[in-house]
DNA sequence: GGAAATTAGTTTCATATGAAACTAATTGCA
DNA sequence: TGCAATTAGTTTCATATGAAACTAATTTCC
């Protein structure tokens, strides 16, 4: 691969009006979560043919069995098109049952099939392991500050995507 | 909205073969990561009809005016596709021009145009503001632990990606 | 009871994405 | 030189995405 920071190359001085991406938060995070997500499907796509969405439905119902779809797509933060999608093809694919809510049959009951339990209690471990390689050269303490980090940005992000006061009337 | 963890819900014990997707690394930097592109797009997506794609390749540019669009796709950590149509874009809304390197007639010289660096120099402002507010609450040693924390993690997560790739001192 | 409003989930539609094939220019090398 | 291999960038194609419209079941409220 070729080196792109060559001598002839020069760089706006990053003065007020040069924002280096390279040291932007939402850039660094955008990348960070991009390499990690793309490198820990490495390890499941292809083998298991399953695909991140699914991989979130299996994982939320491992620990909530039984619960709806739309349950699915709050505790996986995904949208509950994406959700719907995955549960057919989980569905499809023998991985997953739909029953219906004896109270409410509207709702549906998704539970995992036998063969769905069996990939998913595959996948647990390797997912596990890599994000344990990823933590490798982290102290127990960085764990812990890293941790708290995240949890407070995305609290802080949260914040900021809802709008607070209307301060002027909207344009757009 | 509805609360999800009602009563009669309970969660599988989280044993060793439950995996707590709300305490899994991976996901939780994709909802981070995800929350604030988000939001941060909310704040010039609409008002100056950019997309993430083309507000990068404008963050780089304003960086290296003159980068061929390959350049541009590597500082951004950007597909060359996705690099190609943003800049196509980008030269379809007089924002961008584009020259012909001198030496090698393939390669782009990438630019923007006076109206694509107003964009740019308004955007700027927006976008450092959403990162001050991302960062307020955060102390100036909390934010260096930040900083190296993605840091290292970024690296990891670039070497797990590449299962035999030689340790590479990328800048970024 | 029953019409209107609400809610769960699916389908449609328009757009975004990236791998692979492609075009055009350059470089390597006989 | 000239032709094969390489490289920059675009287009094609197959798939992924999510907003909005839709269907079906339920709840609200008169």
């Amino acid at each position: 691969m070729k080196l792109i920071a060559s001598a002839r190359m020069q760089a706006v001085p990053s003065s007020d009006n040069a924002l280096r991406l390279e040291d932007f938060l939402p850039y660094r995070l955008s990348v960070l979560a991009n390499l990690v997500s793309g490198s820990l499907a490495r390890v499941y796509a292809r083998r298991f043919d399953l695909t991140v969405p699914e991989w979130r439905v299996l994982a939320v119902l491992g620990r909530y069995p039984g619960i709806s779809a739309g349950e699915v797509a709050e505790r996986a933060a995904m949208d509950k098109v994406t959700v719907s999608r995955a549960v057919a093809r989980l569905i499809a694919r023998g991985r997953l049952r739909r029953g219906t809510d004896a109270e409410d049959r509207r709702r549906s009951a998704l539970r995992m099939t036998a063969e769905g339990r069996t990939v998913y209690q595959r996948i647990v471990p390797l997912a596990r392991a890599y994000e344990a390689e990823l933590l490798a050269d982290f102290s127990a303490a960085e764990r812990t500050s890293l941790d708290r980090l995240i949890h407070r940005l995305t609290g802080e992000a949260a914040r900021l995507r809802e709008p607070k006061a209307p301060a002027q009337a909207a344009d757009d």
